[in-house]
DNA sequence: GCTATTTGACCGCC
DNA sequence: GGCGGTCAAATAGC
């Protein structure tokens, strides 16, 4: 899960390093806000069926359920971006969403290993599962203590120093 | 003009 | 038949 970040009017999915496309919304049954459902901007170009459902919790807004479905292809293909920062924030996602539950960790997407050298990606959940220890809790606790009431949180936990992958889709 | 978003309609599964 | 997921036309922004 991930504070919601607000800019405007509008709502922003967490950036988690892939560029996604929205393709459709609906209203799911028992919630009180819309799923969104976003797919790789990259689908056309490398095939690439990698997939994220986004859901508001119902008693934080601030909040969303990020559920990560299929793998990213698109970096791994020879003419597709080979470099994005480290999933930090998908690993946080996995690792904290209720959702998961519905994946089975063997079905996880091997995406999320990726540049993290981990390869050890059969053990459960845990915030150690790719190698790295993440703070997951003290994220989590920053989410909940200041999500709600400041954005400062967000620098925090997704830095701005993690320079935002661009697609370099003009290699040749 | 191209690309992304919105949104109603459609489809498959239970 | 209801629900979740996807499609595709319309629309907006760059």
């Amino acid at each position: 899960m991930f504070p919601a970040p607000q800019i405007g009017n509008t709502e922003m999915p967490p950036e988690d390093g892939f560029t996604w496309r929205k393709y459709g919304q609906k209203e799911i049954l028992g919630r009180k806000y819309p799923r969104s459902y976003y797919r790789c901007t990259h689908q056309k170009l490398y095939l690439c069926p990698a997939k994220k459902q986004v859901q508001r919790l119902d008693n934080n807004p601030n909040i969303v359920e990020v559920t990560y479905r299929g793998e990213h292809i698109c970096h791994k293909s020879l003419t597709a971006p080979l470099s994005y920062p480290p999933p930090q924030n998908l690993l946080v996602n996995i690792n904290t969403t209720s959702t998961q539950a519905t994946i089975p960790p063997e079905a996880w997407p091997p995406a999320v290993n990726l540049g993290l050298g981990g390869g050890n990606g059969n053990g459960g959940p845990s915030t150690s599962r790719f190698g790295i220890d993440y703070p997951v809790a003290d994220m989590a606790d920053a989410m909940f203590n200041s999500g709600s009431s400041s954005g400062n949180s967000m620098e925090s936990l997704f830095h701005p120093s993690e320079d935002k992958w661009e697609p370099d889709e003009k290699i040749n």
